[in-house]
DNA sequence: TAATAGTCCATCAATACAGTAGACTTTTAT
DNA sequence: ATAAAAGTCTACTGTATTGATGGACTATTA
């Protein structure tokens, strides 16, 4: 299950993405539409800024935009950041690898059958950009 | 993220799955071999039971042992009754299915993309059976 | 210079997760 | 019969994470 924080950072994108060109976009705006909570959302906006995907303005008139296109940032980029692993094991996840303590990777049936799903979903994650989160 | 429970409920699996068609073992030896902390695993194998993909044997020379074919039973079953939902989100799930309470699901761009990602990962897990799991 | 809007810090309540304890019942071997 | 083995059942507990909030501070613009 995804948390609220990334399903929140998912709408938020999607709305961003939306509005992709049209200059700043108020926190309080993103909140209201997509019933977000807004201080909730304020840090989530601030993490994704922070990582590279969002910019803001401060003082009127100000708020956050996309500077990327919207097409050039996946899903999974935002999960990751947001919700934290999208594998379903730490001993399979890509970008928050963890060492099993208790059984050898090697031999470990479950660790294989858990990388086969990893590959499908992030096929997927990876590919759909966010574009497709655009409400209609 | 699989919970604890799931993984060991997985693991123990595996471990029946080997051990398939040789009788009972003991819940103490599936603890020791798979590192899962005894009393925890009672009653994770107790829920599996009651779901009716294993059987028991109480007293001397009992324990837990598949009496279905290990090729019969499908992880995505497995992770259902340890771990919850598989999909990424309620209003996507299944078998556990939600209704949003803040977007429409016809216009929702989430949803859509949740679901193709559940799809993804269901043609995985419930592909693949318990065989999968055992070691080595 | 006042209003606007993002930034930052600290904290909180609720929930779920992981694990533990112990009494009880059924079955088997002797 | 009876003792030992092994699963069943109920209840509880600590901890971490999640989701959310309040308030002070800083930057920008009209």
């Amino acid at each position: 299950m995804l948390s609220k924080k990334a399903q929140y950072a998912l709408k938020a994108m999607g709305y961003l993405a939306a509005k992709f060109g049209e200059g700043p976009v108020l926190i309080s705006e993103i909140a209201r539409k997509k019933k977000i909570p807004v201080k909730f959302l304020e840090t989530i906006l601030l993490e994704l800024k922070e990582a590279g995907f969002l910019s803001s303005k401060k003082g009127k008139g100000g708020g956050y935009f996309l500077e990327t296109n919207p097409t050039k940032i996946s899903l999974a980029q935002v999960i990751r950041i947001a919700g934290g692993p999208i594998a379903l094991l730490p001993c399979v996840s890509l970008n928050f690898y963890e060492k099993c303590k208790d059984c050898d990777e090697a031999t470990c049936g479950l660790n294989r059958a858990m990388a086969l799903t990893r590959d499908a979903t992030l096929k997927i994650l990876e590919k759909k950009n966010l574009t497709i989160l655009i409400d209609g």
